[in-house]
DNA sequence: ACTGCACTACGTACGGTGTACGTAACTACG
DNA sequence: CGTAGTTACGTACACCGTACGTAGTGCAGT
C-alpha cells in the first residue's frame, strides 16, 4: 500500500484497516488531529509530513501508509474540523437557521485560520462536508424552491463565510511568515496608502476616507453581507 | 540592498532605480512578466526564485536585488495582471458598469488561474489595485450612499468574482499537481459521491440529484450570484 | 580627478520540503 | 503452513527559500 496509486483514488473510499498485515498504529482521526494541532499552532505551511509524523511519534515514511499524498492530509484536516458542527433541529425559520450555521462556520474558521485556504469544492465530498450540506438543505425543507436554487443559496452563504473570514485573518496569517509584527506591517502599509491617496490620483478614495475614516466593525460587515445574500433569495 | 530589511517595507515604496551603482538590468515589469509566464504555463507552485531568474537569464540571487522576498514577487504578479483592465467612461447605469467590471475581472482570473489564490486585501494597496478601486467608485458616483456602503458593495462583487472563479477552476488547478488527468479524478470523485448518496444517509441530496441532475451552467451560476448581490444593494 | 560607498551580480551552502525506493517484520488468508 | 499483502521506516534525490560572502560598477563628495 506504500506504493502510490497510478489511478485516482478518494481517500474516503480507502478502508481504514486492510485485511492483512500488522494492525495500523494510528487512525485517520489521530493523523488529522496531529496535523490540525500543528496547523493551529504554527500555520498551515508548518504542516509537513515530517512534522506530522514526529507529532505522532512515527517515522516520516510510515505516514504514507495512511495518506498516499500530502493533498490527502489536507483533505483529512478539513474534514476533521468540519466534524465539530452542531446541527440542531431546524426551527422553521430558514433564514435564522442558515445564519446560525454560517456563524458556526465562521467561528470554526477563526479557530482554524488555515481552513479558508483549504476550502475547495473538491473537498465537498468528505463525510462531514456531506453532513453539513444535508443539514443546510434540511433547513430549507419548507422553502418552495428548486433543488438547484437551494444549492446556489447554500453555496453563496458558504462563499460569504470563507471570503470574509479569509479577509479578516489575512494580515494576521501573513505576518506568520514575516520577520516583523502584524502591527508594524499594518502601520507601514497604511502609511503607504495614505501617501498614495495624498497624491490626488484617487480623489474618491481620498474623499471617502476623509468623510468616513473610522475603524471597521468586522462582525457588522460580515452580518450585513450575509443578510444581503439571504435577502436576495427572499423575495 | 541585498541585505533583507529588518523593518517592514512595501515594495511599491521602494524606488525602482537607486542612485548609485550599475543600472539594473531588469525592470519590475520584466520580473513580474517572467513570473506570470511561468505561473500561466505551469501553475503558481512552479514559480520559484530559481525559475524566474532562469527565465530572465540571470543568477538566482540576483533576483533578490529587485525583490526582497518571494511574497513581494507575488505582489508584483498580482499587480501586473491587474494592470490589464479597461476603464471605460461610466455609463450612468452603475449596475451595468459593475457587471462589466466583474466580467473583466473574471476573464482575467480565467486567463491567470493562479490569481484567485493571491487575492488578498493585503494586495489592495498596489497601484493597479487602487486604480481598479477608484474606477469602481467612479461607477457609483451618482448613487446616493455613504462611502462605507459603496466599499462594501465593491468588496462583495470582488468576493463573488474570486470565489466563483476559484471554484470554477479548482479541479483543473488541482489536477496540475496530480499524476492523473482531471477527467479521471472527476470520474472517481463523482463515483464516490454517487456511492455515498446511494447509502441513503443524505436523502435530500439524493432527491435533489434525482430531480435535477443536469450539468451545471457555470456562466449562469456566476451571473445569477452577481445579480443577487447587486439586487441586495438596489432597494 | 580621486576616493569611498552604495549598489548590482552571483556562487556556494544550509536547512527545509515531498516523496521514490528498498528492506525488514508481521499477520490474515489459501 | 507458507505466502502474499501489509506496516514500518531509513536512505536518497531533487527542489525550495534565502543567508552570506565576494567581486565588480558607477555616482557623490572632496
Amino acid at each position: 500500500m506504500v506504493g502510490r496509486p497510478a489511478v485516482p483514488e478518494v481517500i474516503w473510499a480507502r478502508p481504514e484497516r486492510a485485511g492483512r498485515g500488522p494492525r495500523p498504529a494510528f487512525s485517520r482521526a489521530d493523523i488529522a488531529a496531529a496535523a490540525v494541532r500543528i496547523a493551529d499552532a504554527e500555520g498551515l505551511d508548518a504542516v509537513s509530513m515530517r512534522k506530522v509524523a514526529a507529532e505522532l511519534g512515527c517515522g516520516t515514511m510510515s505516514l504514507y501508509n495512511y495518506v498516499p499524498r500530502k493533498e490527502d492530509l489536507y483533505e483529512l484536516m478539513f474534514d476533521a474540523v468540519s466534524g465539530g458542527y452542531e446541527y440542531p433541529e431546524p426551527s422553521g425559520d430558514w433564514r435564522a437557521d442558515l445564519v446560525a450555521l454560517a456563524h458556526q462556520a465562521r467561528a470554526m474558521m477563526h479557530r482554524h485560520t488555515w481552513a479558508p485556504r483549504l476550502m475547495s469544492p473538491v473537498y465537498g465530498f468528505s463525510p462531514n462536508a456531506l453532513r453539513y450540506l444535508e443539514y443546510a438543505l434540511s433547513c430549507l425543507d419548507g422553502v418552495d424552491a428548486r433543488f438547484g436554487e437551494k444549492m446556489e443559496l447554500i453555496a453563496m452563504v458558504n462563499g460569504v463565510v470563507t471570503t470574509y473570514v479569509a479577509n479578516e485573518i489575512a494580515t494576521a496569517e501573513r505576518s506568520r511568515s514575516l520577520p516583523w509584527s502584524e502591527e508594524q506591517e499594518n502601520a507601514v502599509r497604511t502609511g503607504y496608502l495614505i501617501s498614495q491617496i495624498a497624491t490626488g490620483k484617487y480623489p474618491r478614495m481620498a474623499a471617502g476616507f476623509a468623510e468616513d475614516p473610522g475603524p471597521i466593525d468586522l462582525d457588522g460587515v460580515f452580518d450585513r453581507a450575509l443578510q444581503r445574500v439571504l435577502d436576495s433569495f427572499d423575495r
